[in-house]
Order: structure tokens, then sequence, then C-alpha cells
RNA sequence: GGCCCCUUGGCGAAACCGGUAUACGCAGCAGACUUAAAAUCUGCUUCUCGUAAGGGAGUGCGGGUUCGAGUCCCGCAGGGGCCA
């Protein structure tokens, strides 16, 4: 019975059988299976999958998998990412109701992510969209509003001009929206915020129990937090002319406050600088047309701090002098500057030229002195030292020795800081302080497609909240989109409310949450999907922490932060009873592909060309006309490039096993993959191996249930010792996500089987042991395939229903071992060995060797070493 | 510029705690089967000297530690990521 395995027909049957056994539904609370929870990100519903998606639940199904057969209750959701602004600009431009949009998509994704055979709890399933969902989201924020978790304020916020919304600085690359790539402007706006920044120090200390995360993505969370420790300095300030001015001031009596990371460095001290945004340089420009014009200018260069620091540097001489703190009579000039944030520290800095970067180009340019105080180690009492530094462009920001610093001098940076601190301090001019670069979450956004922030605005009360019965605050559905700014606020009635504390005129806020609010807590909704709390408190405690998250590396910081920050918030506010989300994280790689270009230098997607390898070089041509096509660098998978592959074309012409296969196989998880059609059919070919092998030869395999046989030969207690070590293994690798090593012992089996000869009774047994011990390594990652084989076997329950093997301890170890023979760390002979030979007879197995023997060439052996089941080294 | 990571055959890669480098796959070559092709099966495939037996070199480069280094340490080069 050699027919060919037919994935299209296979692969739909198995689907059905799972879904009519619920299989994957998962266990409720008094299951008394160990609870696994596996969580890959969930997708925006775009319309269609790709590869990376691919991907991403191939991974997380195959754990799924694995963890269901090896007795675990696992918990295995999807959902959808719903809200946000391509829903709106499909509307925009194709005229499209984004509610009809989104829920359409989600339907074609549904179908096409059910088509790769994923091991899903799908009556789990919900959209951050579903007012069931936002609703519950809008009740957390009211919960975070009464606990002192949010607030709002004026900020300077990033302005697209194009989407017409707010972005957050994650959201402007290189100076340009993420999305519409348009030029992105400051403005000032009141907004929501999230406190991230309070709880700073918690998230930062929480990085150090996340064992289970990458390194990677620990160290990215770690700088960006960015805390530094450092000083507050108060200069007296001078020379100003009235008491509107004064009162600008962040401290009363004029002093200037200003954050330092290196108050070591004060007594080089060249000038002050305001950040245009401070309040006192407003202050100033009230009556100061030149000064007005210089932040404009500033204004221009853009928010994000890469473009601050690369522009050049601008100063505005204000005329105010600040008074040294530790230098009686010496006054500093206080200019604006244009690199100076209002966002970090205080918005005000002192500047040491010699030290810092940006204030040794500042000095440079408007040749304010440059006073060396730090000097390198071995450089201290070297005079030609300070001319280097002077006549060159950079400043000297390492550690040193303190000179020309009065009563630091001698100590080093750490040291002097220390001592700087106390002073000041003593003085009653500054504090030692933490500053972190981290800042508050604005999650206010001008659109209509989020959740609508359920607060509502009164003339006479403020801000009042929505009253708890009057949730979900739920988005009209009459919205016109043929102008740009937010339909919400354009709305005739929504907006238009009873204030709830006084009954008179109110109006609704307009703004929505970022997206990422939705993305921050749908991992603790899927405990309990449907419930009419947030969540429930059994429920969070029985699942929660995420066992294993997977993801991409491009969430490193936004999504994972904020959502570790939202989890700590809902504790706080009793939503849940732990810390961390994810114990956990996995992060995959990118899927890449060859591009092409035509001649004119177009783009050419894979599916439109053919290569052909001519005199050893590869070809490629279009498919149309012929015309030849250069074959470029291999990239990620992206619509502009055109260098991408439709899973769904992947999986009509071969299923969706081979595609999963090929995802598994070959490059570890967490680097990136090459696609390529070799690759494709490679996989293809394995599936086609693996069920010929399954099949082909019913009469070589003992029968079904067969007693084991009372004694087995060397070949097959070989075959059964490398099945047991290879089930052993692969299940290793599963658990730790190193699927490329589970796929090689995959093979290494099969090759075994298909070599072994054993043809005796005996011989069948053992075949049939190891090809279904083949079969249930291979099932976590070719579902359909395995079950289909696994039905051709005999088997009436269904591998999704069976449980994982459990590899025989005593086959797992070899009787003798092949160990290596090195003379003097070079490799001379093998040894076959006893494995539990003692030191002795192994030394005089080796010296016997023949090729040792020469290679010792009669000098006297100085040692000899012997790692047991390992090596054997002779000095000589 | 700072922080972090990576560099192993023609290619993707493996090598667990410092112990036989290149498992497994892809591509390639040779052969079997076939009228022929596809599919399948068998063998070869790090480089180098040699007909062979056998020898030598070899994990980006230069040093070091060690009986022994792809693995640890120092320096350099190239590539990538994040933050600037």
């Amino acid at each position: 019975m050699s027919t060919r395995y037919n994935a299209r027909t296979a692969e739909p049957k198995w689907q059905k059988i799972w879904e009519e056994r619920g299989d994957f539904l998962t266990g409720g609370a008094d299951d008394p299976r160990p609870k696994y929870y596996v969580l890959e990100m969930f997708p925006y519903p775009s319309g269609r999958i790709h590869m990376g998606h691919v991907r991403n639940y191939t991974i997380g199904d195959a754990i799924a998998r694995y963890r269901k057969a090896r007795g675990f209750n696992v918990l295995h959701p999807m959902g959808w990412d719903a809200f946000g602004m391509p829903a709106e600009n499909a509307a925009m431009e194709k005229g499209v109701h984004p509610k009809g949009w989104t829920y359409d998509n989600i339907a074609a994704m549904r179908a096409q992510l059910k088509s790769i055979g994923l091991a899903i709890d799908w009556s789990r399933e919900f959209a951050t969209c579903d007012p069931e969902y936002y609703g519950q989201e809008q009740a957390l924020f009211l919960d975070m509003l009464e606990a002192g978790l949010v607030t709002r304020k004026k900020s300077m916020v990033n302005w697209d001009p194009v989407d017409n919304t707010v972005l957050a600085n994650e959201q402007v690359i290189e100076g340009r929206g993420w999305r519409s790539g348009a030029i992105v402007e400051r403005r000032e706006l009141t907004q929501w915020f999230l406190k991230i920044s309070d709880l700073a120090d918690e998230l930062l200390d929480g990085l150090d129990t996340l064992t289970r995360w990458p390194e990677k993505v620990r160290i990215m969370q770690r700088n960006w937090i960015g805390r530094s420790e450092g000083a507050r300095v108060f200069f007296p300030i001078e020379g100003l002319k009235n008491s509107a001015e004064q009162g600008a001031q962040s401290r009363s009596d004029a002093q200037l406050e200003v954050f330092t990371t290196r108050p070591d460095t004060l007594f080089g001290a060249s000038f002050c600088a305001l950040s245009p945004h401070h309040p006192l340089t407003q202050a100033l420009a009230k009556d100061n047309p030149a000064l007005q014009d210089f932040i404009r200018k500033c204004d221009q260069i853009g928010t994000s701090e890469e473009a601050i620091e690369t522009a050049e540097k601008m100063g505005f001489d204000t005329g105010l002098k600040a008074r040294h703190p530790f230098i009686e009579g010496k006054t500093l000039p206080v200019y604006v500057a244009n690199f100076v944030l209002m966002e970090y520290g205080t918005g005000a800095i002192f500047a040491c030229p010699a030290h810092d970067q940006r204030d040794f180009d500042f000095a440079k340019k408007y040749g304010l002195p440059i006073i060396p105080v730090v000097t390198p180690k071995d450089r201290a009492g070297d005079a030609s030292w300070t001319d280097e530094l002077l006549a060159g462009k950079e400043a000297f920001t390492g550690d040193g020795v303190a000179v020309n610093s009065d009563f630091l001098n001698g100590l080093d940076v750490t040291a002097a800081k220390r001592a700087a601190i106390e002073k000041l301090e003593a003085l009653g001019l500054g504090e030692g302080t933490v500053n972190y670069r981290l800042r508050d979450w604005g999650i206010s956004r001008q659109r209509y497609w989020g959740c609508p922030i359920p607060v509502i605005h009164c003339a006479k009360c403020g801000t009042v909240p929505v009253p708890r019965d009057q949730l979900p605050v739920t988005l009209p559905d009459d919205v016109t989109f043929d102008r740009p700014g937010n339909p919400l606020d354009r709305h005739p009635t929504w907006k238009h409310v009873a204030c709830p504390q006084c009954g008179g005129e109110a109006a609704r806020e307009t703004d929505t949450f970022d997206t990422f609010v939705d993305s921050s807590w749908y991992y603790a909704r899927f405990t309990a999907p449907r419930a009419a709390t947030p969540t429930v408190k059994e429920e969070v405690a029985h699942w929660l922490p995420v066992d294993q998250y997977i993801g991409g590396i491009e969430h490193a910081i936004l999504h994972l932060l904020y959502a570790r920050f939202f989890n700590r918030a809902m504790r706080k506010t009793g939503h849940v009873a732990i810390d961390e989300p994810f114990e956990g994280l996995f992060t995959q790689g990118m899927v890449n592909h060859e591009t092409y270009r035509d001649a004119a230098g177009r783009w050419v997607a894979p599916s439109d060309i053919a290569i052909e390898t001519v005199d050893g070089k590869r070809v490629a041509r279009r498919l149309d006309d012929g015309s030849p096509v250069t074959i470029g660098s291999v990239e990620k998978m992206s619509k502009s490039k055109k260098n991408t592959v439709d899973p769904e074309d992947i999986i009509a012409k071969y299923g969706a096993d081979t595609a999963r296969w090929f995802m598994l196989s070959d490059s570890p998880a967490d680097r990136d993959v090459q696609w390529t059609d070799q690759g494709a059919e490679g996989a293809w070919r394995f599936t086609q191996r693996l069920w010929r092998m399954a099949t082909e030869k019913p009469e070589e395999l003992s029968p079904l249930g067969a007693p084991p046989p009372a004694s087995f030969t060397e070949d097959e207690l070989a075959l059964r010792r490398l099945a047991h070590q290879a089930l052993a293994a692969a299940g290793e690798d599963i658990e730790h996500l190193r699927f490329n090593r589970a796929v090689a012992r995959v093979y290494e089996l099969a090759n075994a089987i298909s070599a072994f000869g054993g043809a005796d009774e005996a011989g069948k047994w053992v075949r049939r042991e190891a090809l279904e011990i083949l079969i249930q390594i291979v099932g976590p990652m070719m579902p359909h395939l395995a079950e289909e084989c696994w039905e051709a076997l005999g088997h009436k329950t269904p591998l999704s229903g069976s449980e994982w093997p459990v590899a025989d301890k005593a086959l797992l170890v070899e009787d003798s071992v092949t160990i290596a023979v090195q003379v003097n760390g070079k490799r001379r002979d093998e040894l076959t060995i006893a494995r539990d030979a003692d030191k002795e007879t192994v030394e005089r197995a080796a010296l016997a060797l023949d090729k040792v023997e020469k290679a010792i060439d009669g000098k006297p052996v100085r040692k000899i070493i012997v790692v047991p089941g390992k090596i054997v080294n002779i000095v000589v």
C-alpha cells in the first residue's frame, strides 16, 4: 500500500477529529493535572497570515502539544489585537467601516490559522475590539485612576501630522512616525498618562527575577529605564528683572535647579543651559522676540533624542548669571540650548565642557572656557594632557583622578561624586538623587478605532469617571472618515452627556487608548475570557504567570515593558496576585528570503520568477517574459521588497506540516531563518519518506501490542538504544525550544530504522518500537502526518489523546564507550572499552595501541590524564 | 559614539560543565533502478600532500591560561541588534 501521503485530505480530516474530540479545550480549575500556560503574541488582524505568524505559532504549538502529551493541563489560547490605525486607514481609503473590516479580517485569519492545525482552545477566543473586552479594560482604568496610577497632565507630544495623532517616543523612528513616515512635530497637549515612572525601580529590580528571559531583552529594558544616580544642584540666579520671572523658577528665591550625573565635575563648570521649554525660558521669552525666534528654531529639529543629539549645537545667551555653589564669587553665564531636554532631569543643566561631549562642542562653538577637572589615572600631573584635550575634538568622559577641584582633588570619579554630594547637602545647595530615562506612558490617542477613555469632562466638576454601571462606553457605529481628525470628536451626539455628579451639561473624553493598553492584559483575560469582571481571582491565581511566552524581538521594549507595568498596576488594584506576568520568554527570529530585481531595478516577487543553475551559477528569469532578474541579498520578508512567500500557497502545495517542519528545522528558533524552495522541498520529501516508512512494508512490523521478545541481538539492541536516546533527547530539546536539534534526532533515528536489517520476530518488534517512537517525537511538530502514520500502524486512539512515551533508562547508557586517545593533546587513535573500566585498565589499553606507541616514540611518559568516558591524554 | 551579541565546510548548522570539531539537513558529484526522465535507493563530499597506506593544517585574525580551547581571558578585524 505504497500510496503518497496526501496532506490536502489528511490535514482537514485530523483538524475535524481534534475539534470533535475537544482535544485542545482547557481543563477546568479542578483538573488534577499540573497547569501549563503557553502563549504566543496575538496577531493584528491584517487579513492574511504571513510566514512570521507560521513560525511563531508553530513554535508555540509544538510546545503546547508536547506539554499536553507530558500530562499537563495546557492553556493555549488565541485572540486578536484588533484596535488600531490600519482599520481607520482602510475606512479612509476604501470606505469600509473599521468594525466590519476588522471582523472580516479576523474571520479570514482564523480560517488560515486553523489550516495550520494549531492546538488552540478556540472557545476562549476574543478580540480587543469586542465591547466585552474593552469594557473590562475601562473598568481596570477606573480602578487605576482611583489607585493614583493615572495622571492627566500637559506635556509636549510627538504629533504625527499625517495620522493626526500623538505618538509615543518609541513610535517615532528617526524623527518620523512609525506608520505614516511623516516628520513628527512638537505640540503641547493635555494627555492621560499611566504612571509607569513611579514603578521604575520595581520594574528594574523585577528584571533580575526573570531568569527565563533572554539576557538581551533584559539588558534592553534596563537601558530603556535608564536609572542614573546623580545630584540635583541649585544655582542661585542673578540678574532677574521682575518677579514674574522669579515666579517661574522651579524653586523659590531665584534658584535654578539642575540635574547632573557628574557632580564631581562641578569645579569644571563653565556655563548653565536651559531647555527651550523650561518655564524660565518661557518666562524670559515673553518680552524677548529674539528668544522666541530661537525657541521656534529649536522646535523645528524634532523631538527625538537622536535628532537633538545630532543637530548642530545652538545656544542663546540670556544674560543671566548663575552663582557657582562651591566657588565664592564665581558666576556662570546662563544659555538656552537646543540640546537640553525638558523631559529629562529638570530641563536644565550645568555644563562641564572638559568632560561632556555636548558641552564640549557647545563651548568650542561659543568660545566658553574648558576647564579639565579629571585626568586619566596614567596621566596624572602631566601638563601636556590638558593641552591635548583643549586642542582635540573630544571630551574626556572616562574614570580618572580629580584635579583643580579644591576638596575633591585626588579622588576617583565615584568618590568625588559622593564627596561633592555631601558638600552640596551640607551647604543646602543640592542633594543626591536618582533620575530615570523612562517617562510616564502617554495613553491618549486622537483616534476612533480604540477603547474609549471612560471619563467625562464637566465645566463645574472637572474630570469625572464614568460610573461603573454605565460601562462599557461603547464606540458609536455611525461615524465618517471623510476628513482628518477624530470622528468621535465631531460625532453629533456621542460625546454630549450629563455630568454624573452635577447632572449638568458635560462632554465625554473623545480620546481613545493607545493599543498597547489593549495588549497589556490580554494574557490575564484569557484565563477567564467571558467573566463579568476583568479577571477572576481563582483563575488568575491558577493560571498566571504565563509559563512560556513567545514572540518577536521587536517587542523587547514596548509591549513587554508595558505589560510588566500593567500587571503590577493590576496587582495593586487587586486583579492579579503576581508581579511578573511572563515567567518564560522566547523571542523567535525573523523569516527571511532572497530579493529579486528586474533590469529596471524594480522588486520582483519569488512567485514570478524561475531559478536555474547555469555553469554552477544560479540565474533567475521572469516567468512571464523570460527577462533576466538579478538575485539580491537575503532580507526580512516584506511587502515593500516583494520577497514574501504566502503561507497559503505553501499549504496548498505541500500541506501545513511541511511548512511547520521547515520552520523548526535547521536554524535555531531564536535566529533568523531563510525560506528557500529547496528547503521546503526537502521538508516535503521527508513527510513522504516518513509516510512510506509507516506504510510501505507492514509485514516487517510485528502486530500492534505484540509482547516484547525475550532477547535481542546486538543490532536490535543498538536500534532500541538509539530510539530511546532520541526520545529522551528530543523531549529535552523541545522543552528548551531547540527544535533544530530535535529535528536532527528525528533524521538520525529515521536513517537508523531504514538501515536496520532485522527480519525475525524480535527484529519486527524492535522495528515497530523504533518507528512508533519516531512518529511520537514527530507528533508535536508535524501533527497531521504523525496522526495519519499512527493510525496506519493500527492505533485506535489518536496521538492527540496519547501520552508521551517514557524512555527506558537502561537503554540510555551504553555498556562500552569509545574514547579518544591523545598524545600531548593531539588525537592519535580511539579506544572502545567498558564504560566502567577503571583508570589503570584504560591507561594500559591506551598505551598498548600501535599508533600511540608510535607517537610516544620511546619518550618517557610524564603524566596520563584519564577523563572517564571521554578522553585519555598521554603527556610525554 | 556607548552597551550587548555574533563570526565553525559551497550553504543552514551541531558540538551539554574545557575533553574525538563539522552530527543532521541543503546543495553538489558518482553509481543502481528505468527505453528515458521524475521519484526512490547506495556511496562520496573541511582543506592539503599522497596512486595508496598514511601524514599535515584547520572553528574570523594575533596573543594568553591549560595535559587539552570552537568553548575561558586579553587585544584586533568584520557583521548584526539596541540606545544615542
